[in-house]
DNA sequence: AGTTTAAATTAACGAGTGTTCATATATAAT
DNA sequence: ATTATATATGAACACTCGTTAATTTAAACT
């Protein structure tokens, strides 16, 4: 163990990134080690040399689905939200980015998969993907109220509207795409959604 | 057979009562047709008295998700739109209804666990869960906009905007309930969501 | 009464599941 | 070259799954 501990096989990154595309696609319990093994060409035995068991390889994967890159500081909301339209315009193009990023799409896969079978991710979900968006947007619309750049009302509940949009969105294209099917009529859903919001609340 | 063709035993009407229960807790492959069976005292071969095979079973409960009983004709549509608020008011106090509903709560769980390993329901959300809502209420939008009751713009976008809102709290909620959570910061959450839209669009 | 028919039980099947363990192979360190 | 270590294999385990078949029980009809 001079320099890793790790043999450069590599097996276990096959096998994290093998695992997430079936768990994205078959759930928990659609996907079976013995599938995750002969994918990658090995038996399934072997995958216990790399992980205690069928779940820690789950959790492994699913530690990724609330890493989104999401950049936002307090400084950049800030300057940001003085410049209104612009500000919802970016948070948007950023989470178009993730919808339609093929990694995120599957972590979304597996959030929405199991997301009724598994209690820590509904808590995730609820923290992760809804507070912390809630509060970002929040603080940006706070900043336009008090800029009278918008009509004035609670930040939270703006936000609230703003974002749920974005995820029945992102929802319905997932579901397009998990089939196969063109995602035309929503790719400009992003950006009218946007305008839409933005005519509503401007001053 | 000369008034029914089933003994008054019921069995089949307790199949599907308890296989709705299991299915929307623990979805398809989470429910064994063992369990179905010794939840209602019997053994599991009986159920193929009543059922050819586990997913008939499923089928069967399936069918009344997208039951909904959204009573509203074209004829009280016209009526009701020239009215503003309060169409979209009676509009969301049905949504609310069901979201709160026991037995639509089951099959909305049923809908969420499954809507991501059942194609056949991946469609239906679409046309009976989306489609058919956003018909409805662009078509009292439309109303609205040719009265000069609301600002113009595409009424199916007013739609999409406004329906994507209630699914997100219908969302939260049904994952609140499922943990036995409190859902009271979201009871008045549709309320909120009227007045936000109706400030949005009115003129 | 006896006959028919529906619905239940008992038992077993083949297949698939996650996991373990003894063994073999190959790479790295001494 | 020898030892040590990491990784792979083959085989088996106990278990659960959906489904089928033969048989028994019970109710309904004639």
């Amino acid at each position: 163990m001079n320099t890793e501990q790790y043999r450069k096989t590599g097996t276990k990154q096959k096998i994290l990134k093998v695992a997430t595309a079936l768990f994205s696609e078959y759930g928990y319990k659609g996907t079976s080690v013995r599938k995750i093994a002969t994918e990658i060409g090995i038996k399934q035995s072997a995958l216990y040399n790399h992980f205690e068991n069928k779940e820690s390889i789950f959790l492994e994967v699913s530690k990724d689905i609330f890493t989104t890159p999401f950049t936002f500081d307090d400084e950049e909301i800030k300057q940001s939200a003085l410049k209104g339209k612009a500000f919802i315009n970016k948070f948007v193009l950023q989470y178009k980015l993730l919808t339609f990023d093929k990694n995120n799409e599957k972590m979304f896969r597996l959030l929405m998969i199991e997301l009724l079978q598994n209690k820590e991710l509904r808590e995730q979900f609820m923290s992760e993907f809804h507070d912390k968006n809630v509060k970002v947007l929040a603080e940006g619309f706070f900043m336009m109220m008090q800029n009278s750049i918008v009509r004035s009302g609670d930040p939270m509940m703006m936000a609230y509207e703003f974002i749920s949009t974005l995820f029945y969105i992102r929802l319905q294209v997932t579901l397009l795409r998990f089939d196969s099917k063109s995602t035309d009529m929503l790719s400009t859903q992003f950006e009218k959604h946007v305008d839409f919001f933005w005519e509503s609340i401007k001053l």
